[in-house]
DNA sequence: GTGTAAATGTTATAATATGTTCGTTTAGCT
DNA sequence: AGCTAAACGAACATATTATAACATTTACAC
């Protein structure tokens, strides 16, 4: 393909993978309040069938309302937190790790959910539980659950750290005090060799010795790259904890030494 | 391998080391909302397989996400709320009664900015203040306030009412009670013609009544045509109030009867 | 050179996306 | 209301893409 075959297809919207099509599809109504199926499909180049199967998606995704002829947005409100575009590692060990710590929850509890990657993961697993309540200070696990029939969505109050969708400061500290939960699950930015845990944040590491505090067991998620690594605030040891959940690439070693600290160690293939 | 040899390479993008691939392929991004892994594969003149593998790496690092054909960006994350159904009557007024309110505000303070469409106008305004400390149960008030350099947005906590984008519940009333304001600003959902306040929740009323009980003064936005309607929970009378905001379209005998009460009456050129 | 590991290509099969046709429904018009 | 042209959606046919397993090439150390 030449350079300028390239060019001509970025600029024409040609050629897009399905998905990007529609986002690009949801972007046109921000300068306009409706589209039209037979407008799209001449901007996109694809059959008018196409446009009405994204439209769709779209819908099912509760993002706009089918007209005859296009869509229009739904009466909605949405509400941007951006985030700090940090780059994450180990995405699939995460997600084996929130498949596993899935299995721990049950059907009518009361659970903490921590800030963090890996427990986002497990936020998105937990979309289809029952009768669940979800005590979170992060915004993103907030919104990834509100929609949950299930599942009831119980904010911290706090400070919104300005770049970064989660609340801390001594009102998230006074607001859990108010909670009583059956499971807690937190990350790590590291956990030391001798089984100290490590916050890359001072703040979070004081909301975290609470939420140890206010739950009748707590579990620790971390892949084997946090492993050996340290950071600015311990926050606790892994005696603390009931569950240390971690991917097989960690060094037997260590699990050995922390399993003799008192959690129980938990290994998934990733 | 001579060096015009390598900058032909480079140029025709040719036999590229996979990092180096994986970083161009990031790079597509900034000109796309999407990439195609047909398009991919073309032009890098590569086997899609390889960059199906290359698209697998970088979800496990960067922000993208794989999708049929190819590959967007997952850079944001929103809340999103149903946008609960009443369109905004009196938009022109209530951005005036804002505009008057943020008048009252001034460096250095701690306001309550509870939730409504007026309130949230207010917000608007208060982008640009310096040292300001705004304490808000409206998701809304701190999705708009989030970037403000001068201003610290505390969240209240609570239970998140779905598909509306504020905070109720006794953890938001446990959490106000532990701060102290020197202005509150609510709106209303109506206002008897005897100066009773109403709100259509019995929860947000329970929150407004708390929120004046924290503040050393409050203020009550409201368009004129709250003044008379009634609402399913009082939460308290004019006379509890320091300032009521109105526009000129309210009836002047109701104003009278409301300053009578003892809050300065404000009303506003639509 | 030779061995080894990583990267890449190939193939077969399954899954998904797209286009087309056609009977049905809808919106807009007189 | 009744008419008409457009739009819809179901069903099928076709084309594209994904995945896994295996074969091949490349890179690099020795």
């Amino acid at each position: 393909m030449t350079f300028t075959n390239i060019r001509r297809q970025i600029a024409s919207l040609k050629n897009l993978p399905s998905a990007a099509r529609q986002t690009q599809i949801r972007e046109r109504f921000a300068a306009r309040p409706g589209v039209s199926v037979s407008g799209l499909a001449l901007e996109f180049e694809v059959s008018a069938m196409t446009i009405r199967r994204d439209l769709a998606v779209l819908e099912d995704q509760a993002h706009i309302q089918r007209t005859h002829g296009g869509a229009v947005l739904t009466q909605r409100m949405m509400l941007e937190f951006d985030y700090r575009g940090r780059r994450e590692n180990n995405g699939a060990a995460k997600k084996a790790i929130a498949r596993e710590a899935r299995k721990l929850v049950q059907s009518g509890q009361r659970i903490i959910l921590d800030t963090g990657t890996t427990t986002l993961e497990l936020a998105v697993l937990l979309k289809d539980a029952l009768n669940l309540t979800v005590i979170t200070p992060s915004l993103a696990v907030a919104s990834e659950l509100q929609h949950a029939p299930g599942v009831e969505v119980i904010l911290l109050g706090g400070v919104i750290r300005r770049g970064s969708p989660d609340l801390t400061g001594p009102a998230t500290e006074h607001c859990l005090e108010l909670f009583a939960a059956d499971l807690a699950f937190q990350g790590a930015d590291g956990i030391g060799l001798n089984g100290a845990i490590y916050n890359s944040d001072l703040r979070l590491a004081r909301v975290d010795k609470i939420m140890r505090r206010v739950a009748t067991r707590s579990c620790v998620l971390a892949d084997h790259s946090k492993i050996g690594q340290t950071a600015l605030a311990r926050n606790g040891t892994l005696a603390d904890v009931d569950f240390f959940i971690t991917n097989t690439a960690a060094p037997a070693a260590s699990l050995k030494r922390f399993a003799r600290l008192g959690p129980k160690i938990i290994t998934v293939q990733p």
